[in-house]
DNA sequence: TTGAAAGCGCTAACAC
DNA sequence: GTGTTAGCGCTTTCAA
């Protein structure tokens, strides 16, 4: 690998020059830029970034940590996030935690290591993330995306869950619901917490209770197939299901038919991002758009402003982006005159994000 | 951020030493090691991953680059890789060429410019993309995985399409299905021209045409919807489907429920991949089982092994992995007596890859 | 505007 | 077994 003396040496230049020819970064003579400039296509020349960053402690690439790559909002939120980086020239190191909190640590000291110029983390736990987001979040701009840690720990981006999921109990409401149960992975994760706490508020404003306790167990197909299991077997009648992410509410569907329930006539059922596949069961899934693009948007800003907030005057904050609600087959026809006023009036839209407010953790 | 001259002040030792000490690259007096650990660990000291990969030339990561990590596929990859290099102590840094030969690139020359030890990539395009790939395997080890491009230009490690697809189609057969039709993406790209090929060759086995020209479009559930419209509104009966992914088969069975045909009464459908929706869509997809993990196992032992194999005799080898037949409802039963023997005998289990062959490439 | 020289943090000869 | 020295490829003072 030519490096730049070899094209130093090639154009009968010092190497200073060339530096300055290639990045611009100071002016220099324009045939000299051009001879450099040749020499350099010439030779195969590629600059060596390990060595830029060294020197510079910029690597112009960002990481970033998902908790599984698997489940598909994720890459929903990693494709997005990459167009928009793309822009500024920044390169993304995507990490996958696999669903272990000692794996996550692991990833997070691996990208400090290569010196990354900033970290989005959607991490694992709120509770066992924490001191490890907390000491990386000392030594590196860290946002959190989606998920976050208890404390305030860094600025954060997310859906407005209390909203989304608020929008589809009141989908349900309206459709004449009234037994709603919400099936969802454990309350180990913010996401879920915050939807499990947005379920019972959207229930207790109707002043309904729910139809048994919440079923906890992981974000993934299995756990919907057998929470409708599980549903069936029990006495409780359930007519609407909640479910904590598509995924889940996917496997529901499934469960259900199974157990011999029809969906929506006997129970409806609503996810929770809009991933593609939700489009296309049987029945199409009614749920709730993740506003993948604007949290991207959002990620990058606050990245580029620099920092994770903790030292900014106000400290960490968080922004929560209204998701969009997508009515299919899997909630019944809403009841004449049932919806004249939108319970959520002005947020179902994607573009409207919900003002920058105080991330209220925990 | 502490550097090692830190601690060896601290420990009052020389920074070599705790060079040793640290990495165990040569004996240190375990005394001396000792004070330095915890000299290393009093001040939080962290190594540089960037400075030591100038130094070495070894980085200790690898890159990965994808065709689009919202194609369910790839996500099974990945996770299979990084449980198999996380055993190496390896990083991967993740990259998505977006469906775009000038992002793929991009991607690949950023990889290079960061010194990874080795790359992995599915390439776009057979055509489009092989001077990059090439251009690229000249400079750093690296694998084609699943998709290759055209020419004997690396190593390549990728199911056996051939077999996957003739397991499919002989079990159309034996249950009676004569009018096959296969749905794919374009041909562009190697996974959808091997399928192809292996169709008509299936086919051709058991003395068949296909019932009507492949349908070409893109590896996601859009197409194969429309797809089945296309069916529906042709004059040609088609009573099997065979589809070039997953993805476009889920969206086949949306597409032909919606155009009032019954799966698999009227219309069989075929997968491949076996991804989690495969399992729990209605009907279940008959699909057959991209073995990832071998896959991944394969791609390491490769690398590791440390090259391209353009220098090695022989040149560059192809390994093609037998993928496993998951029969479920979206295939009628198959006809007492006709599946006495298996079409390809003892290829059906995921443990067994055909021994290493040499790759015909296009 | 250009070149010489120093140094980012680390490892690997080379001496002792 | 340990310290000294040099240098990976680059950028950035500092002089000229």
């Amino acid at each position: 690998m030519p490096t730049i003396h070899d094209v130093a040496r090639e154009a009968g230049v010092s190497a200073s020059t060339v530096s300055r020819a290639l990045s611009g970064s100071r002016p220099v003579n324009p045939e000299l830029a051009e001879r450099v400039a040749r020499a350099a296509r010439s030779l195969g020349y590629r600059h060596n970034a390990v060595a830029r960053a060294l020197r510079t402690n910029r690597s112009h690439t960002i990481g970033m940590v998902v908790p599984q790559i698997s489940n598909p909002f994720f890459p929903m939120l990693v494709e997005a996030l990459e167009r928009r980086l793309q822009q500024e020239g920044v390169e993304l190191l995507l990490c996958d935690s696999a669903q272990d909190v000692a794996v996550e640590e692991r990833r997070l000291r691996a990208l400090v290591e290569r010196q990354v110029d900033g970290i989005v983390i959607s991490p694992l736990d709120t509770e066992a993330s924490a001191p490890a987001v907390r000491a990386i979040a000392e030594r590196v701009p860290l946002i959190q995306v989606d998920r976050r840690v208890g404390g305030a720990v860094s600025d954060w981006v997310g859906a407005d869950d209390t909203a989304g999921i608020g929008e589809l109990v009141d989908l349900l409401v309206a459709g004449g619901r009234r037994r709603l149960r919400f099936v969802s992975s454990a309350v180990t994760n913010s996401s879920a917490l915050d939807r499990a706490t947005a379920f019972d508020a959207a229930l207790a404003r109707h002043g309904l209770a729910p139809a048994g306790d919440p079923l906890l167990g992981t974000f993934d197909v299995n756990w919907g197939r057998r929470a409708a299991e599980l549903i069936a077997a029990s006495g409780t009648p359930v007519d609407g299901v909640v479910c904590g992410n598509d995924v889940i509410a996917l496997g529901m569907l499934r469960g259900l038919r199974e157990a011999g329930l029809t969906v929506p006539d006997q129970v409806a059922v609503t996810g929770f991002d809009d991933i593609a596949f939700a489009e296309i069961s049987d029945p199409p899934l009614t749920t709730v758009r993740q506003p993948w693009e604007a949290m991207a948007e959002e990620c990058v800003r606050l990245l580029l402003r620099g920092g994770n907030g903790t030292e900014r005057d106000g400290g960490p904050r968080g922004v929560s982006i209204a998701p969009e609600l997508r009515i299919r087959e899997s909630t019944p026809p809403v009841l004449p005159g049932q919806r004249s006023q939108p319970p959520f009036p002005g947020r179902d839209r994607e573009e409207q994000s919900s003002p920058v407010r105080d991330k209220e953790q925990r």
